[in-house]
DNA sequence: CGCTTTTGACCTGCGC
DNA sequence: GCGCAGGTCAAAAGCG
């Protein structure tokens, strides 16, 4: 899933022509509505987990996918990669209603790869645990003597893969690291972070490609509550902002 | 002083 | 059942 995209792979990508042109050779076959035009990656990155979502909510299902981008170019990544969370959503079932570049998961026997293996179990897991204690549901465990509740709740996930110095792309919100591990089979540690804003647990990963250090692989989970103007705003009057705010994104 | 980052420990799920 | 790997917690340290 973190390789990138051979030209022949490409043929089957989703995004408008526009995304490509700046220096991509080719040209995707039918753009989808949903996406508009983005001329400029460098300026329009934070606005990709907006088009994805706009694409999960167009489609009713917790749909992923994964961009890849390389000095401007913008592409799905690796389209056949199994990435939907909802656990009623069924290969077979998917197959239909997504656009072309679009992955979902439930169709692991489909993957060649380890890397896709992995991000497929990883997916599975969690829709495993959707379906034995249900969405949103919360499970507990014990440390020291005191109760710890944790949520394993079903959230939507998208990840692209960008080249970049920087290991935290700008997206317009606040985060907080709260974590750091050692991958195996990767150079670089994997880094968490979690939105500052009151009420809004999204959550993304940051690591970097063992085998181009420059390529930053970035995965959100979960739904912003909240604009990323209003990230500020961490009073209680969040919540009213965010019920009359229409904009949900990652 | 408050917020963020770091980092080791802990917990859970999965494969064998 | 055990070990491994990924994900999270929380105390300590750092920083503005």
């Amino acid at each position: 899933m973190y390789a990138c995209m051979e030209g022949s792979q490409l043929e089957t990508a989703c995004l408008p022509a526009a995304l490509y042109a700046p220096l991509c050779p080719y040209t995707p076959p039918s753009p989808p509505s949903f996406l508009a035009p983005l001329p400029s990656l460098q300026h329009k990155l934070p606005q990709l987990p907006q088009l994805v979502h706009d694409h999960a909510a167009a489609t009713g299902t917790n749909h992923g996918v994964m961009f890849s981008s390389d000095h401007g170019c913008l592409y799905p990544l690796l389209p056949g990669i199994p990435f939907c969370l909802d656990s009623g959503c069924g290969a077979a079932a998917c197959d239909d209603d997504k656009p072309a570049g679009f992955a979902h998961l439930g169709s692991a026997e489909a993957d060649t790869s380890a890397a896709a293996a992995r991000v497929d179990s990883e997916i599975a897991a969690a829709a495993t645990a959707t379906t034995c204690h249900g969405p949103n549901s919360w499970w507990k465990g014990t440390e020291k003597g005191k109760m710890k509740v944790r949520r394993k709740m079903r959230e939507p996930r998208f990840c692209f893969q960008t080249r970049s110095d920087v290991d935290v792309l700008d997206d317009g919100y606040k985060w907080r690291k709260y974590g750091q591990k050692v991958v195996k089979n990767s150079l670089h540690p994997r880094s968490y972070y979690r939105c500052t804003h009151n009420n809004c647990r999204v959550k993304k990963r940051v690591e970097r490609l063992s085998e181009d250090c420059r390529m930053v692989i970035t995965t959100y989970e979960g739904r912003h509550t909240h604009t990323p103007c209003s990230d500020d705003a961490t009073t209680g009057a969040a919540g009213d902002h965010t019920a009359s705010c229409a904009f949900t994104s990652f």
